[in-house]
DNA sequence: CATCAATGTTACTGATGGGTAACATTGCTT
DNA sequence: AAGCAATGTTACCCATCAGTAACATTGATG
């Protein structure tokens, strides 16, 4: 049944858990659904993951690296100018606040779903969020800031508190003014005195 | 089968709901568990909630009076200091962020876990969240500062982005900055001029 | 053509969950 | 004691869901 043109089943599959798991939440989308939306079925599903919770993890983890590859783009784009870098994340992140349908950001609601400690998709979400505020925290160090470790938890504060807002303020709420108010704190924050190095 | 001392069975399902509703997730509790550990039944509890989504309902609604009563003690402690009420309830909200066992606020979890718009605890959701933007930036207004919605806003971004990076990054994460960034707010913020009225 | 791996199909299990019916019990009130 | 409302008990119905077994089909490769 492999039609030319078409993905394999596991990628169709994990595109497919993005959408419903996203949308609906995960707890609320069986694996049924998603096999019947990707064009195939369970018994495909479960030759390509152990598990719902193996799929919930999988899925949670092409999201993980895809968001981490802004870190890539932001490197590209400003090479060498930490500063830019941070302006131009933060504009990217504006960005998704302000077109994600108002769910907010995917990683962060499937911890609130999914509570259990041994969860495999916890491990993911943990180390996702910390590998992004440590590099948040090197950003603002890099780029001269003289309390980076408090810059950017602001930072990291401000976008998550923007991201889970939509759902109970919407998109005309505070996360409208996250730009804005992130921007300002990269404005006014305190730096190091510039000594000329040449 | 009605003991003195005990409350009636409405008021111990709701109570039992707060536990199971908030540590597990809305959607991984059954009414037969609630209805059990608050020792009583399923039956019961259909007679005193129309379905479980109503009494997922009530269980928010009493939380979000409790926790709007937060602000009648600000008013209490500090009548006619609005920067004072401002400073106490950031105080009592980094508190709980600290002895909340890290799972955050349950209702911005629930409008996670609830996604539909028809569910009767979105109304909730929304309307308490909605209320207390709109309480912070009065005594922004009222505290004399510049731009009190902007500062309002930033104020509950970082409140609700503490609240919510408890699941992901902890309870040693950005959140424990929590008060010492908000107080930085307070205190740096630009003011009106204080004109003197003597 | 023969083989073999990946995929599809159907049907099933066992558990759980929301919600209800019918009837028994309790305890307060008069 | 009688009555009544709130509660308890048991047994259901029906839907859904995670996961599996057994078997059929396809498609590319040799």
């Amino acid at each position: 049944m492999k039609r030319k043109g078409e993905l394999p089943p596991r990628e169709r599959i994990l595109q497919v858990a993005r959408e419903l798991f996203y949308r609906d939440g995960i707890r609320a989308v069986g694996v049924e659904a998603i096999a019947a939306a990707a064009g195939t079925n369970k018994m495909t599903l479960y030759r390509h993951f152990a598990s719902k919770d193996e799929l919930v993890a999988a899925y949670l983890k092409g999201l993980a690296a895809e968001a981490e590859s802004l870190w890539d783009d932001a490197r590209i784009k400003h090479p060498g100018d930490a500063e830019q870098q941070l302006r131009y994340l933060l504009r990217r992140v504006s960005q998704f606040a302000d077109e994600c349908s108002g769910r907010g950001c995917a990683l962060a609601n499937a911890a609130i779903e999914l509570p259990e400690r041994a969860h495999p998709a916890r491990k993911v979400i943990e180390e996702h969020k910390n590998r992004g505020r440590e590099r948040l925290v090197a950003l603002c160090r890099e780029a001269g800031y003289l309390h980076p470790e408090s810059l950017a938890d602001e930072m990291f504060l401000l976008v998550e508190g923007a991201r889970v807002s939509l759902q109970s303020v919407g998109r005309e709420g505070p996360g409208a003014r996250l730009f804005a108010l992130a921007e300002g704190l990269l404005d006014t924050a305190p730096r190091k005195k510039r000594l000329k190095t040449a």
